[in-house]
DNA sequence: CAGATCGTTCCTGTCTCGGGAACAAATTTA
DNA sequence: TAAATTTGTTCCCGAGACAGGAACGATCTG
């Protein structure tokens, strides 16, 4: 199940140029003939669907080859501020990355996936492949377990049946059933944590921000394994974690 | 002359759309019927191209509210990447900020218009209202005079004859014949200047990237007419705006 | 200067897609 | 509680949009 079948039909002219779009965002610049053979369209039909959005300031063009305008970056400020407190969402995460001096990130769920919005590199922190805007799957990361034990259940159940819960490393959960005990636990304790279960080498400890009946988003600490210990995590860098979502829920729960 | 009218048709449903996405982009959480009704179409019309874009993952949607995925992050990182050399402007802007204090931005050209790439703020800068992917016009502003008096010859004055030159405040320029005297000007001392001419109480300072026979951008420095007097302005800010963009332009010049 | 490749234009037939109406579900009002 | 709106969704249909192919210049390459 990859596509996600909601109601009504689509647009297939809309879909040209939404690929269109998804095509310039990787590739560096791109040319009328390339973007017809890697679409599979003739270049007619591309050069029109470049023509529109070219015409809605949404793609410049600089001799012959096109590109996303900066519109894109105003589009993404919008939408930041869009989602819950983004400032108390920066400064607690800036914070604590100073404090720890490892890696903070911001998750929410979209489309069963778990999206950064934000992150913040403390001194000593490893690089991780994730960067803003980057998708990560649920089961494997303690962003997206924590998320899902406090989303609505059915909403949770919806989204682990239409999982396919693959494996990454020797410590990812890949049954169905495991994940929700893990999820029970996580209730439990008011903390998630990832063991090594998207990366060797890296585990996490995730604090909720709940809303109401549901849940905004979470907060999470990434490090190595040496510097991480189960001491360590189950004690100050848990407290740190729930500490800093607690902050960021009384921030948002009156706002919206 | 409002729409710029390039080769090739234009693809209707395509605009809608991108007319949504523009919606969303604005407005916070918008519903089927909103968008209609803000719109001009159908409710079914709307309805299948929202589930258009839901299916691209373009778009989440929360208990009957649309709004904007964490995607547009994504995008716009790489369209942070695909300007020059992003890290080096991001550095040189923070160091002037932090040497001067003031607002450093800096802009590149699209659609006849400047747009903000990048912008730092010092400690006891002013905050105007630009922000990073805003638009401002090129004949009021330092960064947007500075860049015509830069590109190929052609192209800037295909850019003027296309402009308005609308009047912001008493020392806007408003003629063509005016606007091309003071490019020649900015020519001559390598930088240019906006003396109150988009913001009351407001000066600037700009200096040109230059990237072989055409511009990539230019850097600017902000600030109150109180602490920018002629003779800072021609002296030490002008200094600093230039040298900052010599490191860009060298940083620049062999990756692109 | 030939050959290839590019972007652009024009045309045509098919099937897309926008709108309207009817329906169902949710929300509001009395 | 029931009636009355308003919402999102579905279905259908005919007009016309739009994808593709071919042909044309323009540009690049050797």
């Amino acid at each position: 199940m990859t596509t996600n079948e909601g109601p009504g039909r689509t647009i297939q002219s809309a879909e040209i140029t939404l690929n269109i779009i998804s095509e310039l965002q990787t590739q560096d610049a791109t040319r009328v003939t390339a973007l017809a053979n890697r679409l599979g369209h003739s270049k007619s039909t591309i050069h029109n669907h470049l023509h529109t959005l070219e015409d809605q300031q949404l793609v410049v063009r600089e001799d012959g080859e096109y590109r996303l305008s900066l519109r894109i970056l105003d589009m993404a400020m919008h939408v930041r501020e869009q989602i819950g407190n983004y400032d108390v969402i920066r400064n607690e995460a800036d914070a604590l990355a100073e404090e720890t001096g490892e890696i903070i990130q911001f998750g929410i769920e979209e489309h069963g996936k778990v999206s950064y919005l934000y992150k913040a590199t403390g001194e000593q922190a490893v690089e991780t492949l994730s960067g803003v805007g980057k998708q990560q799957p649920m089961h494997s990361t303690s962003l997206g377990k924590t998320i899902l034990a406090y989303l609505p259940q059915d909403r949770t159940e919806r989204l682990i049946e239409s999982m396919d819960l693959e494996r990454f490393t020797s410590n990812t959960i890949t049954s169905a059933d495991a994940l929700r005990t893990e999820l029970e636990e996580i209730r439990q304790r008011g903390y998630g944590i990832d063991d090594e279960e998207n990366i060797e080498g890296l585990r996490c400890v995730s604090a909720p921000v709940e809303n109401g009946d549901t849940v905004l988003g979470a907060i999470s600490i990434t490090g190595p394994l040496s510097r991480f210990t189960d001491d360590r995590i189950h004690g100050e860098l848990s407290e740190l974690a729930t500490g800093a979502a607690n902050v960021i829920e009384l921030n948002t729960k009156f706002s919206g």
